[in-house]
DNA sequence: GAACCATACTCAATGATATGACTATTCCTG
DNA sequence: CAGGAATAGTCATATCATTGAGTATGGTTC
Protein backbone atom coordinates (compact mmCIF):
# COMPACT_ATOMS: atom_id res chain seq x y z
CA UNK A 1 0.00 0.00 0.00
CA UNK A 2 2.88 2.33 -0.45
CA UNK A 3 2.35 3.16 -4.32
CA UNK A 4 -0.95 3.99 -3.61
CA UNK A 5 0.03 6.94 -1.68
CA UNK A 6 2.92 8.02 -3.98
CA UNK A 7 0.29 8.28 -6.56
CA UNK A 8 -1.97 10.14 -4.60
CA UNK A 9 0.59 12.56 -3.45
CA UNK A 10 1.87 13.15 -7.36
CA UNK A 11 -1.91 14.11 -8.50
CA UNK A 12 -2.14 16.89 -5.61
CA UNK A 13 -0.03 18.71 -8.22
CA UNK A 14 -3.28 18.54 -10.75
CA UNK A 15 -4.86 16.52 -12.91
CA UNK A 16 -2.84 14.19 -15.00
CA UNK A 17 -3.49 11.06 -16.75
CA UNK A 18 -1.79 7.35 -16.53
CA UNK A 19 0.60 7.92 -19.37
CA UNK A 20 1.64 11.66 -17.59
CA UNK A 21 1.53 9.94 -14.18
CA UNK A 22 4.36 7.02 -15.89
CA UNK A 23 6.63 10.15 -17.07
CA UNK A 24 6.64 11.86 -14.22
CA UNK A 25 7.46 8.62 -12.31
CA UNK A 26 9.63 7.48 -14.25
CA UNK A 27 12.11 10.54 -14.81
CA UNK A 28 11.56 13.45 -12.64
CA UNK A 29 9.79 12.02 -9.33
CA UNK A 30 12.64 9.04 -8.43
CA UNK A 31 13.40 11.78 -5.60
CA UNK A 32 11.18 9.72 -3.88
CA UNK A 33 9.56 6.74 -6.04
CA UNK A 34 10.05 5.02 -9.35
CA UNK A 35 6.93 2.94 -10.97
CA UNK A 36 7.12 1.52 -14.54
CA UNK A 37 3.21 2.37 -16.43
CA UNK A 38 1.77 -0.94 -15.69
CA UNK A 39 1.78 -0.76 -12.15
CA UNK A 40 0.69 2.77 -12.42
CA UNK A 41 -2.28 1.41 -14.88
CA UNK A 42 -3.62 -0.59 -12.07
CA UNK A 43 -3.02 1.39 -9.57
CA UNK A 44 -5.19 4.00 -11.01
CA UNK A 45 -8.20 1.48 -11.48
CA UNK A 46 -7.67 0.79 -8.36
CA UNK A 47 -7.58 3.66 -6.65
CA UNK A 48 -10.77 4.75 -8.53
CA UNK A 49 -12.61 1.65 -7.87
CA UNK A 50 -12.39 2.69 -4.01
CA UNK A 51 -13.17 6.31 -4.51
CA UNK A 52 -9.62 7.78 -3.65
CA UNK A 53 -9.48 9.28 -6.99
CA UNK A 54 -11.66 10.59 -9.68
CA UNK A 55 -11.21 10.03 -13.40
CA UNK A 56 -13.28 12.25 -16.12
CA UNK A 57 -12.52 11.07 -20.17
CA UNK A 58 -10.81 13.63 -22.32
CA UNK A 59 -12.22 13.49 -25.67
CA UNK A 60 -8.71 14.23 -28.44
CA UNK A 61 -8.84 14.58 -31.78
CA UNK A 62 -5.13 15.32 -32.35
CA UNK A 63 -4.20 11.76 -30.78
CA UNK A 64 -5.30 9.32 -28.68
CA UNK A 65 -8.27 10.17 -25.94
CA UNK A 66 -6.96 9.77 -22.30
CA UNK A 67 -8.49 9.79 -18.90
CA UNK A 68 -7.18 13.07 -16.46
CA UNK A 69 -7.56 11.79 -12.57
CA UNK A 70 -7.61 14.18 -9.35
CA UNK A 71 -7.45 13.02 -5.60
CA UNK A 72 -10.99 12.77 -4.15
CA UNK A 73 -11.53 14.08 -0.46
CA UNK A 74 -11.54 10.90 0.35
CA UNK A 75 -8.05 10.21 -1.19
CA UNK A 76 -6.93 12.98 0.89
CA UNK A 77 -8.43 11.40 3.90
CA UNK A 78 -6.28 8.32 2.84
CA UNK A 79 -3.23 10.35 2.29
CA UNK A 80 -3.61 11.96 6.00
CA UNK A 81 -4.07 8.30 7.36
CA UNK A 82 -1.12 7.43 5.70
CA UNK A 83 0.91 10.57 6.82
CA UNK A 84 -0.49 9.91 10.75
CA UNK A 85 0.51 5.87 11.45
CA UNK A 86 4.58 5.83 11.92
CA UNK A 87 6.53 4.37 8.47
CA UNK A 88 9.45 2.15 8.76
CA UNK A 89 12.82 3.21 7.26
CA UNK A 90 13.80 2.15 4.25
CA UNK A 91 17.56 1.38 4.33
CA UNK A 92 19.47 1.14 0.38
CA UNK A 93 18.74 -1.66 -2.33
CA UNK A 94 21.72 -1.65 -4.84
CA UNK A 95 22.95 -3.89 -6.62
CA UNK A 96 25.72 -2.01 -7.38
CA UNK A 97 26.75 -2.03 -3.55
CA UNK A 98 26.42 -6.14 -3.55
CA UNK A 99 29.07 -5.75 -5.92
CA UNK A 100 31.64 -3.72 -4.19
CA UNK A 101 30.72 -5.64 -0.99
CA UNK A 102 32.47 -8.91 -2.71
CA UNK A 103 35.19 -6.78 -4.87
CA UNK A 104 37.94 -8.51 -3.00
CA UNK A 105 37.18 -11.44 -4.63
CA UNK A 106 36.49 -10.55 -8.04
CA UNK A 107 37.89 -9.06 -10.86
CA UNK A 108 37.18 -5.06 -10.20
CA UNK A 109 37.60 -4.13 -14.07
CA UNK A 110 34.12 -4.62 -14.68
CA UNK A 111 33.03 -2.88 -10.79
CA UNK A 112 35.39 0.44 -11.30
CA UNK A 113 33.40 0.94 -14.95
CA UNK A 114 30.31 0.23 -13.66
CA UNK A 115 31.29 2.79 -11.02
CA UNK A 116 32.48 5.08 -13.19
CA UNK A 117 28.92 4.77 -15.57
CA UNK A 118 27.38 5.58 -11.93
CA UNK A 119 29.08 8.32 -11.13
CA UNK A 120 28.14 10.40 -14.48
CA UNK A 121 24.65 9.08 -14.01
CA UNK A 122 24.37 10.43 -10.18
CA UNK A 123 26.05 14.05 -11.66
CA UNK A 124 23.64 13.95 -14.42
CA UNK A 125 20.82 13.49 -11.78
CA UNK A 126 21.96 16.34 -9.63
CA UNK A 127 21.73 18.68 -12.66
CA UNK A 128 18.47 17.72 -13.61
CA UNK A 129 17.27 18.38 -9.43
CA UNK A 130 19.14 21.71 -9.62
CA UNK A 131 16.89 22.68 -12.79
CA UNK A 132 14.09 21.61 -11.30
CA UNK A 133 14.12 23.42 -8.04
CA UNK A 134 14.76 26.49 -9.90
CA UNK A 135 12.28 25.43 -11.88
CA UNK A 136 9.91 25.48 -9.01
CA UNK A 137 11.16 28.25 -6.51
CA UNK A 138 11.23 30.67 -9.84
CA UNK A 139 12.95 33.72 -9.08
CA UNK A 140 12.63 33.31 -5.53
CA UNK A 141 16.05 32.56 -3.12
CA UNK A 142 15.50 29.04 -1.82
CA UNK A 143 15.20 30.53 1.63
CA UNK A 144 12.52 32.75 0.61
CA UNK A 145 10.85 30.23 -1.30
CA UNK A 146 10.61 27.69 1.56
CA UNK A 147 9.41 30.14 3.90
CA UNK A 148 6.52 31.66 1.67
CA UNK A 149 5.44 29.15 -0.93
CA UNK A 150 2.25 27.11 0.12
CA UNK A 151 3.31 24.39 -2.15
CA UNK A 152 6.57 22.92 -0.50
CA UNK A 153 6.33 19.12 -0.53
CA UNK A 154 7.85 18.44 -4.61
CA UNK A 155 11.18 20.90 -3.39
CA UNK A 156 11.58 19.10 -0.02
CA UNK A 157 11.44 15.64 -1.73
CA UNK A 158 13.62 17.16 -4.61
CA UNK A 159 16.42 18.15 -2.21
CA UNK A 160 16.82 14.58 -0.72
CA UNK A 161 16.86 13.52 -4.28
CA UNK A 162 19.30 15.86 -4.73
CA UNK A 163 21.37 15.08 -1.65
CA UNK A 164 21.13 11.50 -2.28
CA UNK A 165 22.93 11.85 -5.90
CA UNK A 166 25.04 14.05 -4.41
CA UNK A 167 26.16 12.01 -1.63
CA UNK A 168 26.04 8.91 -4.50
CA UNK A 169 28.51 10.57 -6.84
CA UNK A 170 30.61 11.26 -4.46
CA UNK A 171 31.10 8.18 -3.09
CA UNK A 172 31.24 5.74 -6.43
CA UNK A 173 33.81 8.59 -7.75
CA UNK A 174 36.06 7.92 -4.79
CA UNK A 175 35.66 3.91 -4.35
CA UNK A 176 36.70 3.99 -8.49
CA UNK A 177 39.58 5.98 -8.29
CA UNK A 178 40.80 3.77 -5.00
CA UNK A 179 40.17 0.79 -6.57
CA UNK A 180 42.03 1.93 -9.54
CA UNK A 181 44.86 2.94 -7.37
CA UNK A 182 45.14 -0.14 -6.23
CA UNK A 183 44.95 -3.02 -8.86
CA UNK A 184 45.79 -0.57 -12.09
CA UNK A 185 44.19 -2.05 -14.66
CA UNK A 186 43.97 -1.43 -18.39
CA UNK A 187 41.17 0.75 -20.50
CA UNK B 1 18.05 -12.68 -8.43
CA UNK B 2 19.12 -9.70 -5.91
CA UNK B 3 19.08 -11.05 -2.24
CA UNK B 4 20.97 -13.68 -4.02
CA UNK B 5 24.32 -12.14 -4.50
CA UNK B 6 23.81 -9.81 -1.47
CA UNK B 7 23.65 -13.61 0.25
CA UNK B 8 26.83 -14.76 -1.17
CA UNK B 9 28.40 -11.54 -1.10
CA UNK B 10 27.76 -11.75 3.34
CA UNK B 11 29.33 -15.57 2.90
CA UNK B 12 32.36 -14.23 1.39
CA UNK B 13 33.45 -13.17 4.25
CA UNK B 14 33.21 -16.54 6.61
CA UNK B 15 30.78 -19.52 7.76
CA UNK B 16 27.49 -18.08 8.60
CA UNK B 17 24.01 -19.77 9.57
CA UNK B 18 20.79 -18.65 8.44
CA UNK B 19 20.23 -16.95 12.12
CA UNK B 20 23.82 -15.40 11.99
CA UNK B 21 23.09 -14.30 8.53
CA UNK B 22 19.48 -13.05 9.65
CA UNK B 23 21.00 -11.07 12.30
CA UNK B 24 23.80 -9.64 9.57
CA UNK B 25 21.12 -8.37 7.20
CA UNK B 26 18.29 -7.21 10.05
CA UNK B 27 21.31 -5.01 12.27
CA UNK B 28 24.87 -4.88 10.68
CA UNK B 29 24.47 -4.77 6.71
CA UNK B 30 22.00 -2.45 6.13
CA UNK B 31 24.21 -0.64 4.63
CA UNK B 32 23.71 -2.58 0.77
CA UNK B 33 20.82 -4.61 1.47
CA UNK B 34 17.98 -5.82 4.10
CA UNK B 35 16.22 -9.23 4.61
CA UNK B 36 14.30 -10.37 6.88
CA UNK B 37 14.90 -14.04 8.25
CA UNK B 38 12.34 -16.35 6.39
CA UNK B 39 13.98 -15.12 3.05
CA UNK B 40 17.27 -15.66 3.74
CA UNK B 41 16.25 -19.36 5.06
CA UNK B 42 14.38 -19.69 1.75
CA UNK B 43 17.66 -17.71 -0.18
CA UNK B 44 19.80 -20.43 1.06
CA UNK B 45 17.66 -23.32 0.78
CA UNK B 46 17.78 -22.20 -3.28
CA UNK B 47 21.60 -21.60 -3.46
CA UNK B 48 22.42 -25.08 -1.84
CA UNK B 49 20.38 -26.77 -4.30
CA UNK B 50 22.01 -24.77 -7.03
CA UNK B 51 25.37 -25.74 -5.75
CA UNK B 52 26.37 -21.76 -5.27
CA UNK B 53 26.76 -22.53 -1.63
CA UNK B 54 27.93 -25.61 0.55
CA UNK B 55 26.22 -26.18 4.02
CA UNK B 56 27.51 -27.99 6.75
CA UNK B 57 25.63 -29.19 9.80
CA UNK B 58 26.81 -28.45 13.38
CA UNK B 59 26.43 -30.22 16.15
CA UNK B 60 25.48 -28.34 19.38
CA UNK B 61 24.77 -29.41 22.61
CA UNK B 62 23.95 -26.17 24.52
CA UNK B 63 21.80 -24.72 21.91
CA UNK B 64 19.71 -25.92 19.02
CA UNK B 65 22.00 -28.05 16.35
CA UNK B 66 22.52 -25.00 13.29
CA UNK B 67 24.22 -25.50 9.49
CA UNK B 68 27.20 -23.59 8.49
CA UNK B 69 26.93 -22.03 5.24
CA UNK B 70 30.34 -21.39 2.59
CA UNK B 71 30.63 -19.95 -1.52
CA UNK B 72 31.48 -22.59 -3.48
CA UNK B 73 33.71 -21.97 -6.41
CA UNK B 74 30.68 -22.35 -8.58
CA UNK B 75 28.88 -19.36 -6.35
CA UNK B 76 32.32 -17.05 -6.95
CA UNK B 77 32.11 -17.59 -10.35
CA UNK B 78 27.98 -17.06 -10.00
CA UNK B 79 28.95 -13.63 -8.00
CA UNK B 80 31.61 -12.67 -10.77
CA UNK B 81 29.13 -12.88 -13.79
CA UNK B 82 26.81 -10.97 -11.38
CA UNK B 83 29.67 -7.89 -11.29
CA UNK B 84 29.80 -8.11 -14.84
CA UNK B 85 26.68 -7.16 -16.18
CA UNK B 86 25.59 -3.55 -15.60
CA UNK B 87 23.15 -3.26 -12.92
CA UNK B 88 20.55 -0.61 -13.27
CA UNK B 89 20.69 1.90 -10.40
CA UNK B 90 17.47 2.10 -7.87
CA UNK B 91 16.23 4.79 -6.42
CA UNK B 92 14.72 6.27 -2.87
CA UNK B 93 11.74 4.46 -1.80
CA UNK B 94 10.40 5.92 1.01
CA UNK B 95 7.05 6.08 2.43
CA UNK B 96 8.41 9.30 4.73
CA UNK B 97 8.74 11.01 1.32
CA UNK B 98 5.85 10.60 -0.05
CA UNK B 99 4.58 12.01 3.23
CA UNK B 100 6.83 15.42 2.69
CA UNK B 101 5.34 15.25 -1.03
CA UNK B 102 1.76 15.87 0.58
CA UNK B 103 2.92 17.49 3.44
CA UNK B 104 0.75 21.28 2.18
CA UNK B 105 -2.13 19.48 1.71
CA UNK B 106 -2.26 17.48 5.19
CA UNK B 107 -1.58 18.67 8.79
CA UNK B 108 1.59 19.32 9.62
CA UNK B 109 2.23 17.68 12.86
CA UNK B 110 2.39 13.87 12.26
CA UNK B 111 4.54 14.50 9.38
CA UNK B 112 6.44 17.10 11.54
CA UNK B 113 6.82 14.02 14.72
CA UNK B 114 8.01 11.33 12.27
CA UNK B 115 11.38 13.37 10.49
CA UNK B 116 12.15 14.54 14.31
CA UNK B 117 11.95 10.57 14.84
CA UNK B 118 13.85 9.75 12.26
CA UNK B 119 16.57 12.20 12.60
CA UNK B 120 17.41 10.60 15.83
CA UNK B 121 17.36 6.65 14.19
CA UNK B 122 19.61 7.87 11.42
CA UNK B 123 22.06 9.63 13.80
CA UNK B 124 22.38 6.27 15.79
CA UNK B 125 22.63 4.61 12.53
CA UNK B 126 25.54 7.41 11.89
CA UNK B 127 27.02 6.18 15.13
CA UNK B 128 26.70 2.57 14.36
CA UNK B 129 28.62 2.74 11.07
CA UNK B 130 31.17 5.06 12.47
CA UNK B 131 31.87 1.99 15.26
CA UNK B 132 31.82 -0.59 12.75
CA UNK B 133 34.53 1.30 10.37
CA UNK B 134 36.66 1.70 13.42
CA UNK B 135 36.62 -1.80 14.05
CA UNK B 136 36.98 -2.94 10.37
CA UNK B 137 40.21 -0.61 10.09
CA UNK B 138 41.10 -1.71 13.74
CA UNK B 139 44.40 1.03 14.49
CA UNK B 140 44.69 1.94 10.98
CA UNK B 141 44.08 4.90 9.64
CA UNK B 142 41.44 5.01 6.89
CA UNK B 143 44.35 6.02 4.06
CA UNK B 144 46.06 3.25 4.85
CA UNK B 145 43.66 0.79 5.70
CA UNK B 146 41.85 1.17 2.45
CA UNK B 147 45.59 1.31 0.65
CA UNK B 148 46.64 -1.74 2.52
CA UNK B 149 43.93 -4.22 3.40
CA UNK B 150 42.49 -7.25 1.29
CA UNK B 151 39.57 -6.65 2.30
CA UNK B 152 38.05 -3.46 1.80
CA UNK B 153 34.54 -4.45 -0.05
CA UNK B 154 32.53 -4.22 3.94
CA UNK B 155 34.35 -0.81 4.52
CA UNK B 156 33.32 0.44 1.75
CA UNK B 157 29.69 -0.35 1.44
CA UNK B 158 29.56 1.28 5.55
CA UNK B 159 31.12 4.10 4.05
CA UNK B 160 28.27 4.35 1.61
CA UNK B 161 25.55 3.42 4.27
CA UNK B 162 27.00 6.11 6.94
CA UNK B 163 27.11 8.81 3.83
CA UNK B 164 22.75 7.91 3.13
CA UNK B 165 22.16 7.91 6.96
CA UNK B 166 24.08 11.32 7.37
CA UNK B 167 22.61 12.87 4.29
CA UNK B 168 19.54 11.49 5.02
CA UNK B 169 19.82 12.90 9.35
CA UNK B 170 20.29 16.30 7.93
CA UNK B 171 17.69 16.59 5.74
CA UNK B 172 14.86 14.98 7.91
CA UNK B 173 16.07 17.98 10.65
CA UNK B 174 16.47 20.63 7.99
CA UNK B 175 12.59 19.81 6.72
CA UNK B 176 11.60 19.29 10.37
CA UNK B 177 12.68 22.42 11.88
CA UNK B 178 11.57 24.55 8.69
CA UNK B 179 7.86 22.74 8.81
CA UNK B 180 7.95 23.91 12.94
CA UNK B 181 8.58 27.49 11.95
CA UNK B 182 6.12 27.59 9.13
CA UNK B 183 3.43 26.01 10.95
CA UNK B 184 3.81 26.28 14.55
CA UNK B 185 2.53 23.39 16.47
CA UNK B 186 2.03 22.41 20.25
CA UNK B 187 3.74 19.58 21.05
C1' DG C 1 8.95 -24.29 38.33
C1' DA C 2 6.75 -20.94 35.34
C1' DA C 3 7.66 -17.48 32.38
C1' DC C 4 10.48 -15.61 29.31
C1' DC C 5 14.31 -14.94 26.19
C1' DA C 6 17.84 -16.45 22.70
C1' DT C 7 18.96 -19.74 19.37
C1' DA C 8 17.59 -22.12 15.13
C1' DC C 9 14.46 -22.88 11.67
C1' DT C 10 9.82 -23.78 8.75
C1' DC C 11 5.29 -23.09 6.44
C1' DA C 12 1.66 -20.64 4.26
C1' DA C 13 -0.64 -16.73 2.30
C1' DT C 14 -0.82 -12.47 0.50
C1' DG C 15 0.66 -8.41 -1.53
C1' DA C 16 3.98 -5.76 -4.30
C1' DT C 17 7.07 -5.39 -8.17
C1' DA C 18 9.18 -6.51 -12.45
C1' DT C 19 9.07 -8.20 -17.28
C1' DG C 20 7.42 -8.92 -21.71
C1' DA C 21 4.18 -8.81 -25.12
C1' DC C 22 0.25 -6.44 -26.91
C1' DT C 23 -3.49 -2.94 -29.22
C1' DA C 24 -4.58 1.59 -31.07
C1' DT C 25 -4.23 6.32 -32.85
C1' DT C 26 -2.05 10.24 -34.84
C1' DC C 27 1.87 13.09 -36.19
C1' DC C 28 6.16 13.76 -38.49
C1' DT C 29 9.87 12.64 -41.59
C1' DG C 30 11.99 10.92 -45.51
C1' DC D 1 3.05 6.46 -48.45
C1' DA D 2 6.01 3.70 -45.44
C1' DG D 3 8.21 3.81 -41.12
C1' DG D 4 9.02 5.48 -36.84
C1' DA D 5 8.14 8.16 -32.70
C1' DA D 6 4.88 9.86 -29.27
C1' DT D 7 0.56 9.31 -27.03
C1' DA D 8 -2.62 6.25 -24.45
C1' DG D 9 -3.50 2.17 -22.46
C1' DT D 10 -4.11 -3.34 -21.46
C1' DC D 11 -3.09 -8.26 -20.23
C1' DA D 12 -0.60 -12.00 -18.32
C1' DT D 13 2.86 -13.97 -15.63
C1' DA D 14 6.64 -14.74 -12.71
C1' DT D 15 9.33 -13.49 -9.12
C1' DC D 16 10.11 -10.92 -4.92
C1' DA D 17 8.97 -9.20 -0.47
C1' DT D 18 6.15 -8.86 3.70
C1' DT D 19 3.42 -10.70 7.35
C1' DG D 20 1.90 -13.88 10.62
C1' DA D 21 1.92 -18.03 12.77
C1' DG D 22 4.34 -22.05 14.16
C1' DT D 23 7.99 -25.75 16.10
C1' DA D 24 11.72 -27.01 19.02
C1' DT D 25 15.58 -26.65 22.45
C1' DG D 26 17.99 -24.93 26.21
C1' DG D 27 19.36 -21.16 29.48
C1' DT D 28 18.16 -17.52 32.73
C1' DT D 29 15.45 -15.17 35.99
C1' DC D 30 11.98 -14.33 39.38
Amino acid sequence: MALRHAVLAVLLDGEYSGYQLAKIFDVSCSNFWYAVPQQLYAELTKLERAGLIAGRQVIQHDRPNKRLFTVTPAGLAELAAFAAVPSKPSSIREDLLVMVQAVDRLDPAPVIAQLEERAVIAAAKVELFDRMLRQLRGDLTEETFLRESDRIGPYLTCLRGRGFEQENREWCERVAALLRARAPVSR
